[in-house]
DNA sequence: CCGACCCATCGACGAAGATCAATGCGTGGT
DNA sequence: ACCACGCATTGATCTTCGTCGATGGGTCGG
């Protein structure tokens, strides 16, 4: 896919008007998120008991080859969103929960839902 | 795009592995945000002074063709992220930032930075 | 009325991406 | 040494999506 680590670019969207560069790299980190697999993968690995979760317990859930699995694994890291561990013959994967910090700064500060 | 309201599904991904509905759901919600001229409207249409733009002001800055803004324009409504309103040859948009709330939602809570 | 204007829709094209079968490369057990 | 295993890479296919030109439907001014 072409990936870049997610980074810091920029205000909140409700903010200020994005640049055209600005808004590529947001896009770019929207991007990594905009699949069912890729999601699906990071919320298993961040989720795992141990903090941190092997391929080769990736591959049966989500119904997918393992080539594919391998393919957004891949891409996940590439954001930074994951950070591979290889032990023996077997990849460990533990999650990096911070990057996802740069796409809530952007979504901008939370709605009031009941304030007057 | 065929894209659907942003609605809420799931608790944050770093607590609990999603399943793969909630999955497309929340995929569905980040590739609507997943493009560059999107988020440069939704910004430019959220950070207006008077809370609302006129289609006519948000084709020159984003370079693209007309035809072009007005199918990204209508995602982002489809999505609920703007409202459109039409006054006379005119369509104004507004935004609707709530609907950020759903996805910064499944992002889970903030973390600490330089807590001790 | 008629023409200018704003905007949505249609149809088509090209680029990007998701997926898988086949293959290659380490590692570890026997 | 050899083979089984885990995973990455390659190549190919098919779908999705972003983009634009052309067109059509309303709306306002003259």
């Amino acid at each position: 896919m072409a990936v870049q680590p997610i980074a810091p670019c920029c205000a909140p969207v409700v903010e200020t008007a994005l640049s055209e560069t600005q808004a590529q790299q947001l896009a770019a980190a929207f991007k990594v998120l905009a699949d069912p697999v890729r999601l699906r993968l990071f919320s298993l690995v961040a989720a795992a008991p141990d903090g941190e979760a092997c391929a080769c317990d990736l591959v049966e859930p989500l119904g997918r080859s393992q080539p594919t699995v391998s393919h957004h694994l891949s891409v996940l890291v590439e954001a930074g969103l994951l950070i591979r561990e290889q032990r023996g013959r077997w990849a460990w994967f533990r999650p990096v929960p911070e990057r996802l910090d740069v796409l809530r700064e952007a979504l901008g500060a939370a709605t009031a839902t009941s304030a007057t």
